[in-house]
Formats: C-alpha cells, structure tokens, sequence
DNA sequence: TCAAGAACCGAACGATCGTGCTTTTATGAG
DNA sequence: CTCATAAAAGCACGATCGTTCGGTTCTTGA
C-alpha cells in the first residue's frame, strides 16, 4: 500500500470514529487534521469535497461491517444458527464497534431528510443489509426452522427494531440492560416463528 | 399573552420544525433568524445562548407530545385499549407531527454522546415517556388484559424497537408499508402478553 | 542515486458561526 | 396621548467553516 493510501486509510479510520461521537455532519476539517496530526490543506487534498469525504466515511464503515458481522454470518450453519449469529454480531458491532456507537443510525436520522449522495450511500447501505437479512431468514424457513408463513421482510423490520432500541436504550439511557432486553425480544421473536405450537 | 411570549412561540415552532429536519445541532441562529423574519440579534435576545435555545425547543416539543399523544391516551380506558392507543398516537406522532420526523429520535442520536443540558434534558423527557409507558402497562397487566408474568418494562423496551423501526423504515428508506409493518408487529407483541394460550 | 511525481504544508479567501454591544422602533399602562 | 419599557434591529467581534493555491518536502521507481 503506497503512503497516499495508507494515510487516507488511517484518515477514514479516524473520521468514522469521530463521526460517530459527533455525526457525520459535525464533523469538520478542522478537527479531524487535528486528530490526525495533518494540515487542513494536506488532508483536504485525499477528498474532493467534504460531502466525497462523507461518503467514504459511510463506504470505509461498510466495508469493516461485511468483516465483523456479514462474513463470519454467512460462514455458520445455515438456517436459526445464523440467523442467531447475525443478531449477535450485530449487537456487538453497535456496543463495540466505535466510540460513539453505530454511525449508520447516527447518520440515518441525521441525513434521511437532507438529499444527496450521502442519504443515497446510506439507503444503498441499508437496502442491502436488509437483503442479507431477508435472505438469511429465507433459508431458516426453507430449512424448516421456521414456519413456512413467516414473512422475512417482517422479521427483518422487527429485528431491525430490536436493534434499534438497543442502541437507544444503551447510548442514550445508559441503560445496563439494554442487551439482556434485546436478547429477551430477540428470542420472542425466533420462538414465534417456530414450526411447533408452543408449550400450551 | 404578551408581544414577547407570542414571538417566543413562534420561534420555537419554527425552530423545532428546523431542527427535525437538520437536527439540533445543525440548526443555526441564521437560518432561524431568516425562516421566522427576524434579526438575528433580535432573535438571539430571546435566548440566553444556543445550547438553551436547543433546550427550550426540547420543551417545546416535549409539551406538545404530552398535547396530541399523552393526555388523550390517559383519556382511554384503562387497560389494553389505553395502550393501544398510546401506540397509535405515538405513530401518528412520528408521521405527522413534523416534518423532519421526531425530533426526539433525531436529537437521541445526535446528543447521545455529547454532555450537557441537552442530553440531560433528552433523558428526562425519555425517562418520562418510559414511565407513563410503564404503568399503562402495568395497569393492563392489572385489569386482566395481559398476563401477570408480562414484563412492563420489556414491553416498554420493545414497543419503543417497533416505533424507532417505524421510524426508520419511513423516513430512511420511505418505506409504504412501514406503518403496516409497525402494526403487525405490535398486534404480535400484544398478542404474547394475553392470558390465555393461543390457538393450538 | 536522482529526477519525477506524490504527499503535505502555510497562508489566505469569503462566508457563516455564536455572541456581545448600542440604537431604533413598537407596545401598552396610566 | 405620553412616556417608560419591552422588543427588535444594526453593527461588529473573533473564531471557525469549507475550499483554493503556490510552494516545500518526501516517496518511489528507474
């Protein structure tokens, strides 16, 4: 990797960090040079404008979500178990994953009413995370794991929920439980969706 | 109400309208100053700085919730019909209300990780909302609509995953069918908290 | 090793930011 | 109608914003 590319590199890797804490549209020129040690003008000059240094941002985020959560999901057993291992992998990617928590539902709320090639990469983002997911549901039905009526689309909407007021529940309200509750509705939701009536 | 308070109002209807749709922190004494006709220092003279500008359409936000969703709901008969209409308003809130979508989910994101007396002010009125939440739960669960091992605060924790996913799937990726979604999974969620066993 | 080109810096730009003053204009009670 | 007071405007401040450009320093391949 030539020197252009490696500080490019390090230059996202902190952008995301701190787009994380203050969002992708606090973020500013100046003290992302700061934290990394460059001129305004010697950073300014890896990004065509601060809106192509946005994008990347969302792309560099994206591309480290397909290695920690989409690749080790797609290489375990099919059906329930990776269903199960996406969820994990997803609730961890929001605790752990960056300082000020997931930057794809920091950036949702903050650019889903302001057009452009920024809102464009982050529904590109999200369309296909929910494609995954529709998919990876698909087989667990098709598996028999699941009930043939169960509609993966809904599912993904409710496990997309569940993440949601995780993140909520944890960043905002601090609250310790946040991932035992996630657990508790995420296994509600697998259990209504299994083939056998319930223990009645 | 006096020439002072009648403006002040205005401001912040304009402001909270602004702010959902760039966020609190992207909101600026220009811009305001411009959308509602007035000066900037003219309309700076109504606050004692920006951060309590934020503050106060918070309150202003926070007041008109308890309006269109609160009090009607507390209105209802106790029990599961109250919480559903809690739901119902709440979505009705989060499509109608403004139209950069809830400001609250919007600020939550933004502020989660910033200190101050906006974050304060966010998790107050987020604590608020949970706890009325809770005890209209709790009320079903003691009238007999739902069972007595259901968990309000689970309930709670959950129903604010469907409304969040609501929110997310319209406003982000403009989803028609996200209210439909949201519905079919509340239904289910109340759906596990009745007393008897389901059909099997 | 040495030149060509990539990478980076310093300085500056016009604009806008939040925030103080002082002055003008509008309000409303007596 | 008058006049004290409240409300809004005007103007300016230092700081920072994104962006540009010309020059300096470093990397790298021949």
């Amino acid at each position: 990797m030539s020197k252009g590319e490696s500080t490019k590199t390090a230059i996202l890797d902190e952008a995301t960090e701190l787009a994380s804490l203050v969002g992708l549209g606090g973020l500013t020129i100046g003290t992302l040079a700061a934290a990394t040690k460059l001129s305004k003008s010697g950073l300014y000059a890896h990004f065509a404008s601060k809106e192509s240094l946005q994008v990347q941002v969302l792309q560099h985020a994206r591309d480290r979500f397909t290695d920690v959560v989409m690749r080790p999901t797609v290489a375990t057993p099919r059906g329930e178990p990776r269903v199960r291992e996406f969820f994990d992998r997803w609730i961890t990617w929001q605790s752990t994953g960056y300082a000020g928590g997931c930057i794809f539902v920091d950036a949702a709320s903050e650019f889903d009413d302001q057009e452009g090639p920024v809102r464009d990469e982050l529904v590109r983002a999200e369309r296909d995370k929910l494609e995954s997911l529709t998919m990876i549901v698909g087989t667990a039905v098709s598996e028999g794991h699941f009930r043939d009526d169960v509609d993966p689309e809904q599912f993904g909407y409710e496990l997309e929920g569940i993440v949601l007021a995780h993140h909520h529940a944890r960043r905002l309200m601090r609250d310790g439980r946040a991932e035992e509750r996630a657990r508790r509705a995420f296994d509600r939701l697998v259990d209504d969706c299994r083939p056998v009536a319930r223990s009645a």
